[in-house]
DNA sequence: TATGAATGAGGCTTCATTCAT
DNA sequence: GATGAATGAAGCCTCATTCAT
């Protein structure tokens, strides 16, 4: 990825996480990446692919973050403290490409959904997963784990429309108030998770801090 | 509002609700109302008056609703019920509206955000003091009142996206789901709420099944 | 057909016979035609319908000619000469839309080719039975009549490309001179053929004088 | 001519003779081409110059091949046959640059087009001064030589739009077929044609045969 | 000689909107 | 109240062409 296209993703990034993918046009896009709209179509076939390719990029950076982070042996409550500590700090790292990726589905041809779909089932199936396991284990009560694990993301997704990285809180002030919220749900008991240690994070150029909310 | 106006309503609902605001062109709302896009001026100032008078609708429908439900005097938990049960029943007897009301903010105009945003923090305000009073009782735990009413907010209107009015669950279910998650997540501690009656709702002809989910 | 319709077709026959119908822009068209860009969309879906729908006209006046004017009851040469004169005078009268009929097939879709082609095939194969009666009776000599008959067509619609209104030649001229060419070819005896008296021809108003030529 | 710059000929050649000149792109061709589209400007100074050297090579062929096979002394019936001998076997054995070479025209700027109309109209003569030899000699009948020589060159031309090297007629075939109608046409009396040897012809490797007819 | 990146102009088409009827 | 015709602006995209490498 030369220094072009990765102009035209942070421009991207920036314009569709704002305004939404419909709302920008390529000119704009391309005005905000300093370049001529038609060089657009040297990077992407157009402008779906484009979208395509950043909301893959989010899920696929998103699985990559939780394949690195996550426990091979423990308990399911242990796991699920680093699931949330792992899938919060990665939204709010990644504040405007988690709006993008979680809102404009809509604008996906029916293939091109298919793609993301197939993705984001395969990282909730995880988070599915782990549930089932806390439940066999007893240590977590859960009785619908398919919902509830469309129930968690959505929760801790949220996390990113109103965090603001200037704010009173930091990231981690973050993940420990939705673990507090989500342990509690799911009815585990130790409400005092010990520290998760997280392993470095590769820094990634493309977050681009977010202001518009609701 | 006569039939030429409920039309042009109900088409917009269900356009917007599926494919997004910008993506409906008047062309298409017109057709879907079967009447002519002119028509569209003779009730409507342009394509943004009618969204800011659809997302106005939910918000003051909701409101409508919450201020018909709420008990006047009981303790904050039992007021807590009933605001779920009052949520989340609104939002799956108005998905379309619901989701549209929630997706749509980006765009609207400057000054349009401003009324919506005080709709919706009015609304917001109501489930924070509730909140609040609960702190103050004793009955409910909740360091942030305001950031919770957001994230319960966000929590329970998320059922109006993969709730299928044909499917397994009844709108009551839905209901007691999040009953107890929530009282959970808040360390109330009776889990077994009574049940909570609710005034009849006058039926919405508006609400129109929605299939498109993520 | 309204005013605005008869200008586009007008502005259309003009410009696609004069530079072809892939050198004509949408823009360039509709000021001919005084009209802005978009209205061309009211009354066709796309170029190419106008294109097709120029074609099929020019094919459909051809086939509608030669059923006005052919001899119910003659022989074939009398019907041969018949044809000529129809053919001739159809073309020099509609030199414009002959050039653009003949010359603009490449341009069509597939399956607006197919329809061209039918009707196409159809008047040849008009053409083609004739010349199958004529050897029948043995008034015309000629052994292979269908490869006759696209070969006729050619060189009679070939007279649209040198003939000028304003030059030495009548119409009356260009069809005696035609007929003679024929009728040698086809090895008819009679070279002196009795004049042909031609139905009263209805104006057409569309026709407009084209000077590019080769 | 290196291989490259052949390639880039037989490619427009192909391309240009299917879709038409405005058609064709100068991606498409130079991938038809097996290059780069920039490439193509170390060859010709742009798209038009190399329409003008295709049409240009076509009509220097054609008159290099009449120089090359018309008989120096003859009567001018036989000069004929040898002209539509000539004329016809150039033009199936290069259908593709025939049909660019006389559907093209249209797409030159006025420069270009005084060159082609200056070599056409070279060529044209000298069917013209042969007719008129046969008229002078009274072995040929033909009111008007001038308009003669264009109907026979678009009637001999025509061949290459229906003639089909893997069909029926061997080229021969046609060449009888069209020396049959010219000679019966113009009034000559032997109508058996005694064999017309024609000079070995170079093999010429753009040739392609081509399936896109009317 | 050959190319990949880049561009400005312009292609076709659709948009929200207006207005006379 | 309702419409059909019309429009200017702008949408996405492709074009022929240039230039540094």
């Amino acid at each position: 990825m030369n220094m072009t296209e990765i102009n035209i993703r942070l421009a991207a990034i920036k314009l569709i996480s704002r305004n939404g993918y419909e709302s920008m046009s390529l000119r704009q896009l391309a005005a905000e990446a300093g370049i001529n709209a038609s060089t657009l179509y040297i990077y992407y076939k157009g402008k779906s692919e484009l979208l395509l390719e950043l909301i893959l990029d989010y899920l696929q950076g998103l699985s990559r973050e939780w394949a690195r982070c996550r426990p091979r042996t423990s308990t399911a409550d242990v796991k699920l403290r680093a699931f949330i500590a792992c899938h919060v700090r990665y939204h709010l790292e990644h504040q405007d490409e988690a709006m993008l990726g979680n809102l404009e589905f809509r604008s996906l041809g029916a293939e091109d959904l298919q793609q993301v779909r197939q993705a984001r089932r395969q990282y909730l199936k995880a988070l599915q997963e782990l549930l089932e396991q806390g439940v066999k284990e007893g240590s977590l009560s859960c009785a619908e784990p398919k919902l509830m694990a469309r129930t968690l993301f959505n929760m801790l997704t949220h996390a990113c429309v109103w965090y603001q990285a200037d704010g009173r809180w930091g990231i981690d002030d973050v993940i420990r108030h939705y673990s507090d919220l989500v342990l509690k749900m799911l009815g585990a008991e130790s409400l005092v998770p010990p520290p998760v240690s997280v392993p470095r994070t590769v820094i990634n150029r493309r977050s681009v801090p977010l202001e518009v909310r609701p």
